[in-house]
Formats: C-alpha cells, structure tokens, sequence
DNA sequence: CGCGTTTGACCAGCGC
DNA sequence: GCGCTGGTCAAACGCG
C-alpha cells in the first residue's frame, strides 16, 4: 500500500475520479485552458512557477481548470470566460524539491492518486495526485523525480483547498495560495512578459528569499514558485538567515512537511504561518524575525530541509502580505473563494 | 466488500 | 493539418 494511502484512509469515498469534475459547477471551471507543462523542471534546483494559468488562488480560484471542461461547457460560455477571467486569472503553482527516498512526501494532506504517465526526457514516471480531504476539493499535485538526480523528488502543487486543513497542512496550502497570489499581483497585465526568473518580480516578492532557494519562473505557461530543497544557500544566498548546512537527504523518515513546519513553527512561538499571510504592513518589519525564528526553528528541528520550507513559505506568504496589502492570501484555504 | 491503485485509452493544447 | 505531449478518465485489479 502507498504511503499516503497508509496515513489517510478516504474522507469522502465518493469523491471519485473523473466524476469530481463533471459533478461541480461547470462555472467554477470558466477558465478551461491547458494545464501542461505543471512540472516546470529547473536543473539549477528552483521552485519554479510556471506561468500559465487561470483562475487565481485568492481570486475566482475555485481550483483546477481540466482541459475536458471546456468541451463540457457552451463554447459561447467558454468563450466569454475564457476571454474575461484568462486575463485575470492566472493559475500559479507551487513546486517542492526535495531529496526523498520515498514515493511521495507526505505534507499533510489526504490524496488520492489518479493517475500516472511517463513525462518526456525524463525515465521517471509523474503520478497525479488530488486531494480528497474535502469534497470537490480541486487541489491536485503531480509528483515526479528529477531525471537528473532520482533522489530528488519534485512535488507540484496547484489549486486551493475548499475545506479546513490541518494545521499540519496548513503551512504547504498557505505556500501554494501565497505564492499564486503573489505571482498573479504581479502579473495581472502579461505575466508572461513581468516575470522571469529572478526578475524584478521575483526579487522584489522574494527579497530575502535566497535566489537559489526560491524562484519565480514564468517560462512556461503557469506561474510557478519553485522550493528548492535540495541545496544548500549560501551566506550570501541567504541575508536574513544564517547559513545553514545542507542537510544530505530529505528526511528520512518522512515526517509530513506541515507537520514539521507546523511543529517547527508553533513551537517557536514566535510567528505562526497564518501571522506571516497577515502581516501586512508590519510584515516588512518583523520579516527579519521571522526569518530568523524560522531558521531558529529549522536548526532546532532534525528535519531540515523540510523545516526550510516552513521558512521559506513564511517568508514568500509574508513579503507577498506585503507587498499586496489588498491581495487577502487566505491561509485558510479557500475561504477566499469568492465566486 | 470497500477503497485505493494501476493502467490503457481518450481528449485537448501546442508546436512544427 | 498532423503529430506529440500532458492531463484526465474509468474499468480492472489488488489489498485490507
């Protein structure tokens, strides 16, 4: 039995494969366009957010938008859609590297694999996964090992839970809403032509963030933020941080990311991912703290690669709180659904 | 028996 | 217009 199987047993049994679409609202589907190339792959080792998509996390993002849709919808329905919210909308990804023995990293979430394919220039089959926590939930994941290095395993997230998480989950969820929030703020015009790998964007959303760490791509057609676990910054990478070692394998024992960013997190007491999303103005400002707690808490914690991305995801969630005061990222999930 | 995974087929977007 | 590729579907299968 997979790994994840083993540590959720179905929510909703009925949340069947296939059936999920054609049973939500076609409305929630208005963007139907092409969900490829997810797995923006970044030999240098990046998060990277490809850009592409429609609907927005923080926006109308209701979720995944299946190609299938389209042919399901009025084409005149579809057309007016597209035409309005694909210029708005953009649907960004969240993408995790990270070294692991295991088939997939369990981040806190429920999934259900539905499917598998082999991607091309890469040996390594891409499994689909899609989260079964909440019913409808459109939030889907793809996971994939680098051609280049099979022990690092790529995770992409996109979409936006439509139910409460976990506070175990809760970290990676507020990542991937952060991240599409501020990938779209940024982008509203022509992402495509905004932003660029460490581009004038990217920095100026991830200023702290280690440019080695963390980036933003836009060279394939989603915006994808890319968490780059498997290296190490440097001092000069990381100017709020202080350098840490790089951990020479993902955890082992695969503790569930949220769980460590959560435990990591909340033990430190210091900031909370959620404080991070509402920082605001005083994001700025206490950013500096932040960062330093996080890091205090990825030291103090025996996972910490996986207790990076806990650091990294309040620090994207809170410079993005920052720099957009009037993009409500919402950590809970898709609370910010407004249809 | 119920549930999750596997896997081949199908469909749509994109590039040539 | 055609072929390639990615993403999804859904029946079959396996496991607890």
């Amino acid at each position: 039995m997979s790994f994840h199987s083993v540590l959720w047993k179905a929510a909703d049994p009925k949340i069947v494969p296939g059936r999920l679409h054609k049973t939500t609202s076609l409305s929630q589907w208005s963007a139907a366009k092409s969900t490829s190339h997810v797995l923006h792959r970044d030999l240098s080792g990046r998060i990277s957010t490809t850009n592409g998509g429609e609907d927005s996390p923080d926006q109308e993002f209701q979720g995944w938008v299946p190609k299938k849709v389209s042919k399901m919808m009025n084409p005149r329905d579809v057309d007016q859609a597209s035409s309005e919210t694909m210029s708005m909308i953009k649907k960004a990804r969240v993408s995790v590297r990270a070294r692991s023995d295991a088939s997939m990293i369990s981040d806190g979430c429920q999934w259900r694999k539905y499917g598998q394919k082999m991607a091309k220039g890469n040996p390594c089959p891409r499994a689909y996964y899609r989260c079964t926590m909440g019913t409808g939930c459109p939030v889907r994941k793809q996971v994939q090992r680098c051609a280049e290095d099979r022990t690092i395993l790529v995770t992409t997230y996109e979409g936006h839970h439509n139910h409460p998480l976990p506070p175990a989950a809760m970290a990676m969820a507020s990542t991937t809403s952060a991240a599409a929030s501020m990938l779209l703020s940024g982008s509203m015009p022509s992402a495509d032509g905004l932003i660029s790998s460490n581009s004038f964007l990217a920095r100026s959303a991830l200023p702290n963030c280690p440019p080695s760490l963390a980036t933003l791509s836009a060279s394939a057609p989603f915006p994808t933020v890319t968490l780059d676990l498997t290296r190490t910054p440097t001092s000069s990478e990381m100017p709020l941080g202080q350098p840490n070692q790089l951990p020479p394998s993902f955890p082992q024992n695969m503790m569930s990311v949220p769980q460590i960013l959560g435990q990591a997190l909340s033990s430190q007491s210091k900031f909370s991912v959620l404080d991070s999303f509402q920082g605001l103005d005083s994001a700025t400002h206490s950013l500096a703290d932040k960062v330093n707690a996080a890091t205090a808490a990825v030291t103090a914690d025996p996972n910490f690669t996986a207790a990076l991305v806990a650091a990294i995801t309040s620090i994207i969630g809170n410079v993005h709180s920052n720099n957009n005061t009037n993009n409500n990222i919402t950590t809970r999930n898709n609370s910010d659904s407004n249809t």
